[in-house]
DNA sequence: TTGTATGCGTTATCAT
DNA sequence: ATGATAACGCATACAA
């Protein structure tokens, strides 16, 4: 690891030329010709500053907590970090990832360790796009929620466009000449919980799909029919409910909250001898990747390439946390800041790929 | 953020003592009053150490790099991170997270980052328990592979117990009563790949099932039948392969070497009329934790605790790296110590828990 | 038994 | 235009 001072002897200039130059501080104060040499020994010795004893000084990191409860063992979860740690690498910043286990006590405590280490601020990862109240222990640092909205409307967040899952779904099957839609959400005893603790009567991402799904229908002057929308749980309750929604009204085309909906209709299908793809078809969002890497492409037409895995398939994660001065001209691209979150004038970026939405409690 | 210097002041002692005793290295040095009174202000005012400041004297950051290409978007992935991020805190370490997405230029450029970061050690993430040749650059800090081997046989790797996976399985349709149990393994054009790339002509945690299936079938007494082994890729190709199996031997069990196998047996199950749990049995390891969720219990007897999502279910990473003195006792627990890897004694121990096996160069 | 001095790599202030 | 120098929080050799 080369430091500035061994550019410095190289050099034969002082270190604190050597770091006004690589810091971009040097115009009009260092000579044009020490500074390139400057830059020139760096380059060769391939020199990297050592983020750790900058923020000695400065007290930036460059480190950002990242803090999930069970998020980190459900399947979508590792495209979220892998999202959140693409956009930070992209400006710089690395993240120091802990995990939670839905234990308020173990979340404190991990919250301190994170501050101890010095993070710039926080990644608050939730599930289900669910209204939480983060802690309070995360002030004064800027965080950023995902897949989840603060209770209280102080953080910013990002989560995915739901609705026009449920309508670009639904869409589909429409254009591809369905006549009868169906919409399998879910239901009975699969609720929403959090670490044992039903959180909800519904998915939030189930409530808004579907009203995709009705929007659709509407918008292309179809007619929409309550028997054809079911909410079905898991096990041969599930199955009984599909078969039930099959024989009785006879869709040709479902759209499915999830995979794990999907299933009950491949399964109905094949017990009927039907075909899917040709005499019915499926849309659903497929969260664990099941049905489009092992039915796909013969069986099924499922091809939504913005959500991919669903949840968070493309959800490139690109709000970050940045420290800069009130009169600094926004990022290209960003929406406007959000107010002063920290006595540092600290302001939250969002930028927004695809079409997932971020919250921004400064409108 | 309290340090050490204000513990000093309320103290009325100097920081080197505050130093001393906070790190337990005052032993017949500091008056225990003293001491007990400064551990007392440390106490009240919540004392953590800055462990990046302590990182510019000693070099040891407790944090460790956690590198991984692909593996972060696959399913099983989540479970990995977790259990590596238990057992770190556990030992006060942090994970500082990285993934490569297959390229090599940008896994150079992680790495090189990480070690800016002044990393304690990697954490080398793999897939399919492959032989890999990781890169030069990790080197000199001590790293531990996980679900690969070092083809170089320098570095310690965890790695799944997959034999006993398959005969567990096997053991498990023995006892159910099954006597003809078919084993659908992986074939066809589903080979193991690594960001496009084929680097194997089969997973080597299929080859490893299958073994101890057919291990398992030996020690009951059992004759094993070719004919009742497949491999099978995906789509219709894997369903009418499975389907003729039905057919031609109608096995009464069924070892699957993940859910999207299984998923084909279902699909014919149904298409037959057969039950699965009471016409057939089915056991298979459930990477996308997709068949466990939805059809369990009622149609399917999977059980396999010791593995639950199959690869990494209970996979708790407690190899940890750790730098001590050669003559330390090892910790309680773990194996040998593995040899030096680094100039400044750097040892790696290795714990494991469950049915996990770890490779150990040193043996 | 305790305090002082020094250095880790960097930034920032202040002389020169 | 450049270079000492101090400071960030901590550890440690050495002086007292």
């Amino acid at each position: 690891m080369t430091t500035m001072k061994e550019i410095a002897e190289r050099t034969g200039v002082s270190v604190s030329t050597v770091s006004l130059v690589l810091n971009g501080r040097d115009a009009g104060r260092v000579k044009p010709g020490i500074a390139s040499k400057v830059r020139k020994t760096a380059e060769d010795l391939g020199y990297r500053p050592n983020p750790l004893a900058r923020s000695l000084r400065t007290s930036k990191t460059k480190i950002l907590g990242f803090i999930s409860d069970e998020i980190a063992t459900t399947p979508y979860a590792g495209r979220l970090i892998l999202g959140a740690q693409d956009a930070a690498r992209s400006m710089g910043y690395m993240l120091l990832t802990v995990n939670t286990n839905g234990d308020v006590e173990l979340e404190r405590h991990e919250i301190s360790t994170l501050k101890q280490y010095d993070v710039d601020g926080f990644l608050y990862a939730c599930m289900f796009d669910r209204a939480v109240d983060p802690p309070d222990s995360l002030e004064p640092l800027p965080t950023v929620l995902l897949d989840g909205t603060d209770k209280r409307g102080r953080l910013a967040s990002i989560v995915p466009d739901e609705h026009r899952i449920g309508y670009d779904a639904t869409r589909r099957l429409i254009e591809a000449g369905c006549r009868s839609i169906a919409y399998i959400g879910a239901g009975g005893e699969d609720l929403p919980k959090v670490s044992g603790q039903v959180i909800a009567d519904r998915y939030p991402a189930d409530v808004l799909r579907e009203q995709g799904y009705l929007d659709a229908l509407h918008e292309a002057g179809r007619e929409t029919d309550p028997d054809l929308m079911i909410r079905v749980s898991f096990n041969r309750p599930a199955l009984d409910a599909v078969s039930d929604l099959f024989d009785r009204k006879r869709p040709d085309g479902f759209v499915c909250f999830n995979d794990a909906r999907a299933w009950y209709v491949y399964l109905c299908a094949a017990q009927r001898g039907l075909t899917i793809g040709r005499d019915v078809s499926v849309v659903g969002v497929d969260n664990h990747r099941l049905v489009s890497d092992t039915l796909a492409p013969e069986l099924t037409t499922v091809d939504l390439p913005h959500y991919e895995m669903g949840y968070w398939g493309t959800l490139k994660l690109v709000s970050i946390i940045e420290h800069r001065t009130p009169d600094d001209a926004a990022l290209p691209g960003t929406r406007s800041p959000l107010p002063d979150l920290s006595e540092t004038n600290a302001m939250i970026h969002c930028t927004l790929l695809e079409r997932h939405s971020v919250a921004d409690p400064a409108r």
